[in-house]
DNA sequence: GCGTTTAATTAGAATAATTCTAATTACTGA
DNA sequence: TCAGTAATTAGAATTATTCTAATTAAACGC
């Protein structure tokens, strides 16, 4: 699968900005991630990737994820102890955990409630970032 | 340290209540864990019960966190992939975690907010639990 | 109280996700 | 085309946690 020449550009211009190269192995993970947005941990990143490319390595694969997170372009979703899964919604969102179909939901996320949440907060707490996993059952369809 | 005879009480019944013992071990484990609410790690945990009883094995401090967090008697935090925390708060609350001093600090989180989290899910979603971890820097003298 | 059954503890091995290391390969720009 | 730097690779190392098998402790019936 190839990256669409806008994702592409996007991948470009953040390689560029932080002085990276936009190497093939990289364009892999992310197209892999825009494809199916289950939230696949590494080692599924590399199983699809090496499907096209099937001299990559697993260290690589997280090392292209690494530096995708820091140049943010997708986002790394941690449940539990469970490995690390990653997506490249990066709209402000909370995850939703569906204990039978063990699938993970995007759920998004109003401004005015994130808001309300750092409210939450005594004066001299600044957020960076705020992290909402719901748990639970769904009797919908997953994605 | 020991536990208060409060503390011992909800331990017993708990313990009771699912046909486990209330062990030294486990009672040392609880103790420490209400004594300094800075949510040690399992390592640190094991560290403070061996100053009192230092023929515990880190396998036990395990186990008895386990039979604690699933007896409901204290909860455990995750944070990215750091090792796992524990924390005796059981009221409804969230976490902060200060980059600068890499501490946590709990965030009461009133009823109203979790409702209204909760009323992002779309129909046919049952909440069992909801994670809140904020992240960022406090001025605040961290607890 | 004494022996038996069952649960809990222990030390150390095993596991699993991730990171590190050192060597090789691929770009990029002079 | 060459030099310099960045990225990739395979495999070793690390780290938190879980598992295993043996030992110890507690509880129960008598």
């Amino acid at each position: 699968m190839q990256l669409t020449t806008e994702h592409k550009k996007l991948l470009d211009q953040a390689m560029e900005r932080n002085g990276l190269r936009a190497t093939r192995q990289r364009e892999q993970v992310f197209s892999v991630l825009l494809e199916k947005r289950d939230h696949p941990t590494a080692d599924e990143v590399f199983q699809r990737v090496r499907a096209e490319m099937d001299s990559i390595s697993l260290a690589t694969v997280y090392n292209c994820l690494e530096v995708l997170v820091d140049s943010r372009l997708i986002r790394q979703v941690n449940f539990e102890r469970e490995p690390t899964r990653y997506c490249p919604n990066l709209t402000q969102h909370a995850h939703f955990y569906c204990n039978q179909s063990n699938s993970i939901i995007d759920v998004d996320l109003p401004l005015d409630v994130s808001q309300q949440l750092k409210a939450l907060l005594p004066a001299g707490f600044e957020v960076d970032h705020i992290e909402i996993a719901f748990n639970g059952r769904s009797h919908q369809q997953a994605t």
